[in-house]
DNA sequence: TCGTTGCTTTACCAAATGGTAAAAATTTAG
DNA sequence: CTAAATTTTTACCATTTGGTAAAGCAACGA
């Protein structure tokens, strides 16, 4: 009575919503939002394009769906940093699920990161309420671990932003990585690295 | 008589190809190349469409030339890092290039980011040209610092990865970095930042 | 079995978009 | 000053694109 969309969803509804989504993280992460067409997400999803629009109200509420869908996963590993584990250990960890993250879900990343390119102009209400009390109570986290000597004093902030920016850069850039590569798999090498970088910054002094 | 232009520019067609591919750095950086149109390039150049497409092909001409051009600027950083010089410093050098690039031409950095996204279907070319034997070229300079033991033993190809992917983040990911900083500046906490990580990360053991 | 509800298709449409033809205006060279 | 070359405008056009209306079809409860 209160609920403005009380019925549950029919399993065809369930199975054309998602059918619809994934051929939309196709489309949309890429042809980015311009290029994408709902012909296009029509097409993978095998359904007409008039079809498509009983399950969706158009363009932009398939693509913001399918982004706040994904904003729960991508947050997800940050959550589970947790502040009475080891703190270099606890990083680490988190650096290489974002890294696996980026392995397994480069469209995922893509998607996020057009967004984010063009300014995040359909995405900024998500980002104020679920990312940024997130980041910075885990900033607060990280502070305090520094405070207590357990962590090489770094600023948190931008640790946060290096973690990002490396892990995803496998997936956002994967077609260079790749070619530059000369397509070898980068997971090895990049899992490697990422972990020396990270101990050695994070590392406190020993004494 | 060889060559098929050999008409030098105007000063008009100097002036107009500059007030055209200003416009669709703009437009193409904020838009995508999807996203982008040809009025609304034409319309932050001050110029009719036909007038436009009389100075171009067409959109992908203009999109290819302004990326090719772009490529030259964004490659010269990595050009003068210099195998005679002092590893450590050079490699900051670097970070440092980079980074002030990343946050003073935000809109170059992003278009690139965006034609990576899309899997650089239109750049494929002037990478394989320009970019890989550069970076194979720079991969080895590095390496041979390590073999000489002046460089702490890390791969080389992942190295640039992360100092690209650092610096632009600041460029691509601006609107978020702002955001998640409270629209603090955060060109001096990234230049600490970074100078911190890749010094830890690179710097040899002294012995 | 019948009617109500939910799903799909067919047939459209208006606006936007990349692009063209050709006339008009302007600049430049002699 | 004039003629040729260059530049700009006006008037279009075909296609693509996001979206709609309404009829047809299927499923399901009574």
């Amino acid at each position: 009575m209160s609920d403005p969309t009380p019925k549950k969803p029919s399993r065809i509804q369930m199975r054309n919503r998602r059918l619809i989504l994934d051929s939309a993280l196709d489309v949309f992460s890429r042809d980015g939002y311009g290029g994408a067409t709902l012909d296009a997400i029509a097409n993978g999803a095998g359904l007409s394009k008039p079809n498509l629009l009983y399950y969706f109200d158009g363009k932009n509420e398939i693509y913001v769906t399918l982004l706040s869908q994904l904003l729960e996963t991508w947050l997800d590993p940050l959550i589970e940093l947790n502040p009475d584990g080891d703190p270099v250990e606890e990083l680490l960890g988190y650096v290489r699920l974002k890294l696996d993250m980026a392995l397994e879900l480069p469209a995922e990343s893509r998607l996020f990161a057009g967004e984010m390119l063009q300014g995040a102009p359909r995405m900024a209400e998500h980002l104020k309420d679920e990312l940024k009390p997130l980041f910075d109570q885990k900033c607060k986290a990280i502070q305090d671990w520094i405070d207590a000597g357990r962590l090489a004093p770094i600023d948190p902030a931008h640790l946060i932003f290096s973690i990002w920016s490396t892990t995803q850069h496998y997936a956002d850039f994967g077609v260079q990585v790749a070619f530059l590569l000369d397509n070898a798999d980068p997971a090895k090498g990049a899992q490697q690295h990422l972990e020396q970088m990270f101990r050695k910054l994070l590392q406190p002094i020993q004494q």
